[in-house]
RNA sequence: GCGCGGUUAGCUCAGUGGUAGAGCACUACACUGACACUGUAGGGGUCGACAGUUCAAACCUGUCACCGCGCACCA
């Protein structure tokens, strides 16, 4: 035991703490131990970011659930990484290089230049965020630290996609897709944001061939691309046009080649919409580009990648930006006179995620996957054998999965796994040949390979299991000259597996989505492919906490992953936290600077704030508004707890050992009843995931029950400690003065030492603390908190042997609560009279029954009295306060400063207040069919609230007549 | 358009049929020997609206309104 300070200062016990358990390994797992698992992978965050409000919740959460699993027994392993986050990280490093003068744009840098850049700057600054997680305390196991790009990871990024190119759900193809302009790649689905956007709808008139004085008028947001028009869509149903269908309008843009599209005819055009006549634009509009298949129309780009018109858009556009284009086509309409009107319209735009500009439909070149093991991945779900916390994200996930579309899994950026797919034409010789091959995938045609070098080379294709000569080789190809015929090739030397070479031929520029990547995450932190002894102990990981933002980014496609590679589920639960969001409800972001520094907050409050404060008012399944008054209220919980536990080392002594039955008050029966409660309240609210609750109930037992109630009962048993001034009491002297001081403090040693670990995964710091300097490791062995309280027992709930054994019966609480309830209704008493609190007054009890000594020291402790008289045949003068408790009556004898007018008046309130819960209970009571239909026992909890409210009443009535 | 949440005290939220709760904020008193980052007491709500079921509804059912989110989408 060592004394603890006056105030608390977080930041000195803080860094000391995180140093000590990390120089005792204490997060480090071990998969050779015979402990039940617990494993977390950590939401890997961006290489480049740093620590937000948002990280501090959801890490908050995953350290909470490592360091109670380890108080349960665990073997935890709580794994942490970052993620290379491609066009995030590409973006930061480009725009850091441009900032600093060194490059303008990345072309001046070059692929590999710009990749070395990165590289560097994630050596440099990368990381940051997990050092910043230490500050929160986070338990992670550093020494399995991983990001997504170690050789390790993108060897199973490779070997992934390899892998599902051999099982046939890789393909290359044409395909519309969402272009951004701004960052030069296609994105997936999922980086699409639809926006309500403000616009103009158009309508314009084209006018149709070989019918004389015959136009169309098509209703459209896009002018822009007019150039790129193919064909007239109606609908064969619609009586206006279908005599049309068939025949042929001129296209009014580009001026220079007003060229005639064909009229068609297609179900999917909604009559009722604008005009009921679509134009049909293959090359930028996705419908479109299906129309276009249908009727085999020509394709016309006319916006390039940057989003700039091109040539073909004709002079008057080329060279625009396209919304500057969409001014000027409606110009060029105007003065051709087919401009009918323009309205105001609102409609749904995708926009590029990122960049935060309109997506450009576009068609391109790229790699698609089709998603593996969906079936296994909905039924996991769908029968509960993955949880999700809040359960209704299973319908958003189902939703999402039984309607998805192939994923566009290419990305033409330089930061992130190069797609590993080679193509050209091979000459080399046999033992290049080799290197090269291994692992990767080639396209393209094998031609002109000297037979000789053929001859002595063995290559194998698909996966090491067969192996062909090259001479087969050269006759698969052969019998497959399509130039977009693929195949797989490997090496046979196992030490080439895997491992790749980018000599001799061209190799694919693109780079996978990250999200191809991070699916991986579960397992290829853990050595997979290899069988390591981490895989089999930890996965599949049991928590997964994170946002409900990456449902489908992440979560769902990091179950596919897990069915098609590990054959399991890759975590049993999945948490999804709410999003921080200001007081006022806006969500955090940099432009609108409501977004405080962690860190800030942290060197202001203390870590244990921050995380008490944030879990506090963070219920699962909604949003989190995060104020710094909720902090404060962490801090003022620390304080709270420090001073309580300063408290206790006022008083002499270490450890006072077991507690005596024999000496158990009132007050010692009921604070343990209430641990006992809270000890089943936080331990079921944290195995279901409801943190907020479970803090809740540890602030409101330490506060409200054990320091409110106990610590100020105690005070009775404790007495009091000589001042310095005074001389000091020897033990003996002690204990004669206060037989059952001992006892308490054991009963005080027993509460605090179950808080403390009840605390802890909130609060690891303080408790840690107040764990060593209370001295309560000092008994116990090392791996059961005689070392840190990172590995006490979790508190269990009282058993039948220990309720037995101190006789903690129901009854025995009442005895308490009929105490804490006279104290109530005394200081009522004292405040509706005005009486400082600071003021000593005499109380007297006219008692229903004898009071114990101790009870009644009790009493006068918590109602401040100079004195309290119990007087079983009271006389009290007339008008004197009074109130009926559980105890008696108790008076408050003003000698001589009796207001009758004042008591008269705060009776009548009361009489109202009774009268009106009699009336209610009654009318209920008068209820026909009540008495007949309702339980046995609500009928007779009812009669007797009526007859206690009768009772009180009469009193009260009795009171008002006394007053005269 | 389809789906999912939400609407309870000034604020943030608990409360799955039987006497409306917590924290913060507010008011009053008190710097008493763990703690003013405190203590004590108090005020404050026709539980979004309407209808239904029931002896009894914040709670169950239906309709509607408003707020938030997801998916789809008509140019």
């Amino acid at each position: 035991m060592s004394e603890i300070s006056k105030t608390y200062e977080p930041q000195a016990i803080e860094e000391k703490w995180y140093a000590d358990w990390l120089a005792k390994d204490c997060f480090t797992a071990d998969p050779a131990s015979n402990k039940e698992a617990y494993s977390i992978a950590i939401p890997p965050p961006n290489v480049t970011g740093v620590l937000t409000l948002g990280h501090v919740l959801n890490n908050t959460i995953q350290d909470i659930l490592a360091r109670r699993a380890r108080m349960l027994g665990k073997e935890v392993l709580w794994l942490p990484g970052t993620d290379h986050a491609g066009i995030a990280t590409q973006n930061v490093v480009e725009k850091s290089l441009r900032k600093a003068g060194e490059m303008k744009h990345r072309d001046d840098l070059g692929r590999e230049k710009l990749v070395e850049k990165i590289w560097q700057w994630k050596d440099e600054y990368g990381g940051k965020i997990l050092k910043q997680l230490r500050a929160l305390g986070a338990s992670c196991d550093w020494s399995r630290t991983r990001f997504t790009m170690d050789p390790e990871y993108s060897a199973c990024v490779q070997r992934v996609f390899v892998d599902l190119y051999k099982k046939g759900m890789i393909y290359r193809g044409k395909r519309m897709v969402n272009w951004c302009p701004v960052a030069l790649t296609a994105l997936s689905d999922e980086e699409v944001i639809m926006k309500p956007t403000n616009g103009l709808l158009y309508y314009f008139k084209v006018e149709v061939a070989d019918v004389p004085n015959t136009f169309l008028t098509i209703a459209t947001t896009r002018p822009e691309t007019i150039p790129g028009d193919t064909a007239i869509a109606v609908n064969p149903n619609d009586v206006r046009y279908a005599h049309l269908i068939g025949k042929f309008a001129k296209r009014p843009l580009p001026l220079e080649n007003q060229a005639l599209i064909p009229i068609v005819a297609e179900e999917s055009i909604d009559i009722a919409f604008g005009t009921g006549v679509l134009k049909v634009t293959p090359a930028h509009d996705k419908a479109d580009f299906e129309i276009g298949q249908r009727h085999q129309l020509e394709t016309i780009e006319v916006i390039d990648p940057r989003g700039v018109m091109n040539e073909l858009a004709g002079a008057d556009l080329a060279g625009l930006e396209r919304f500057e284009a969409r001014k000027i086509s409606v110009e060029l309409l105007s003065k051709l006179g087919l401009l009918e009107k323009q309205e105001p319209y609102q409609n749904n735009v995708g926009y590029s995620e990122r960049a935060d500009v309109p997506i450009e439909p576009r068609l391109s070149e790229q790699w698609f996957l089709k998603y593996p093991s969906v079936k296994e991945s909905l039924a996991v779900v769908a029968d509960g054998a993955m949880k999700f916390y809040p359960e209704r994200w299973a319908k958003v996930y189902d939703h999402w999965l039984g309607g998805i579309q192939d994923w566009c899994i290419s990305r033409q950026l330089w930061w992130g796994h190069r797609i590993p797919v080679w193509s050209g034409l091979m000459h080399m010789n046999g033992s290049d040949l080799c290197k090269i091959l291994s692992g990767a995938i080639m396209t393209g045609r094998l031609s002109g390979i000297p037979a000789h070098v053929i001859d002595e080379t063995v290559i194998s294709i698909n996966d090491r299991r067969f192996n062909y000569t090259a001479t087969e080789l050269k006759e698969h190809c052969l019998a497959s000259p399509d130039s977009h015929h693929q195949i797989v090739v490997c090496t046979t030397n196992e030490d080439f597996g895997n491992i790749f070479y980018t000599i001799g031929l061209d190799r694919d520029p693109d780079v996978l989505d990250t999200w191809f990547s991070s699916w991986l995450w579960p397992f290829a932190t853990m050595g997979w492919p290899d069988k390591t002894a981490t895989l089999a102990k930890f996965y599949p990981t049991t928590d997964l906490v994170t946002g409900p933002d990456i449902i489908f980014f992440w979560v769902a496609r990091m179950i596919m992953a897990g069915f098609e590679w590990m054959g399991e589920m890759p975590f049993r639960n999945v948490y999804f936290t709410g999003i921080i969001r200001d007081k006022q409800g806006r969500k955090m972001s940099k432009s609108l600077g409501n977004s405080p520094d962690p860190l800030d907050i942290i060197a202001k409050f203390g870590a244990d704030a921050l995380r008490f404060g944030v879990m506090r008012s963070a219920p699962l399944g909604s949003d989190v508004m995060f104020d710094e008054k909720n902090v404060e209220l962490g801090r003022n919980f620390c304080t709270k707890l420090w001073n309580a536990a300063r408290f206790r080392q006022m008083y002499e002594g270490d450890t006072e050992g077991e507690i005596n039955p024999s000496l158990l008050t009132s007050d010692d029966r009921w604070i343990l009843l209430k641990l006992d409660s809270a000890i089943r309240e936080i331990s079921a609210a944290l195995d279901e995931y409801r943190f907020s609750d479970a803090a809740q109930a540890l602030y409101r037992f330490f506060w409200s029950e054990y320091c409110d109630w106990y610590l100020e009962a105690s005070k009775a048993a404790l007495g009091r400690v000589p001042l310095p001034t005074e001389a000091p009491m020897s033990p003996e002297e002690a204990a004669a003065a206060y037989p059952l001081r001992a006892n308490t403090l054991a009963v005080i040693d027993f509460i605090l030492a179950h808080t403390l670990r009840l605390m802890h995964p909130f609060m690891p710091f303080i408790t840690e603390e107040l764990w060593q300097s209370l001295g309560f490791r000092e008994e116990l062995p090392p791996d059961q908190g005689g070392e840190t309280i990172m590995f006490a027992r979790w508190p269990q709930p009282f058993d039948a042997d220990f309720i037995a054994h101190y006789d903690l019966t129901p009854l025995e609480n009442a005895a308490a609560v009929a105490k804490y309830d006279t104290v109530l209704a005394g200081r009522n008493l004292r405040s509706t009279y005005n009486i400082p609190s600071n003021k000593r007054v005499r109380f007297v009890l006219q008692p229903n029954e004898t009071l114990a000594a101790h009870d009644a020291e009790v009493l006068k402790i918590l109602l401040n009295a100079e004195s309290l008289d119990i007087v079983s045949n009271y006389v009290a003068p007339q008008g004197t306060p009074t109130n009926l408790t559980p105890l008696g009556h108790l008076f408050l004898p003003l000698e001589g400063l009796i207001d009758v007018a004042a008591e008269r008046e705060r009776l009548g309130k009361e009489i109202t207040k009774v009268t009106d819960e009699l009336a209610k209970v009654r009318t209920k009571l008068a209820n026909p069919g009540f008495a007949d239909k309702v339980p046995a026992a609500v009928l007779d909890e009812h009669r007797q609230r009526e007859v206690t409210w009768q009772e009180k009443l009469a009193q009260l009535e009795k009171m008002q007549a006394a007053l005269g």
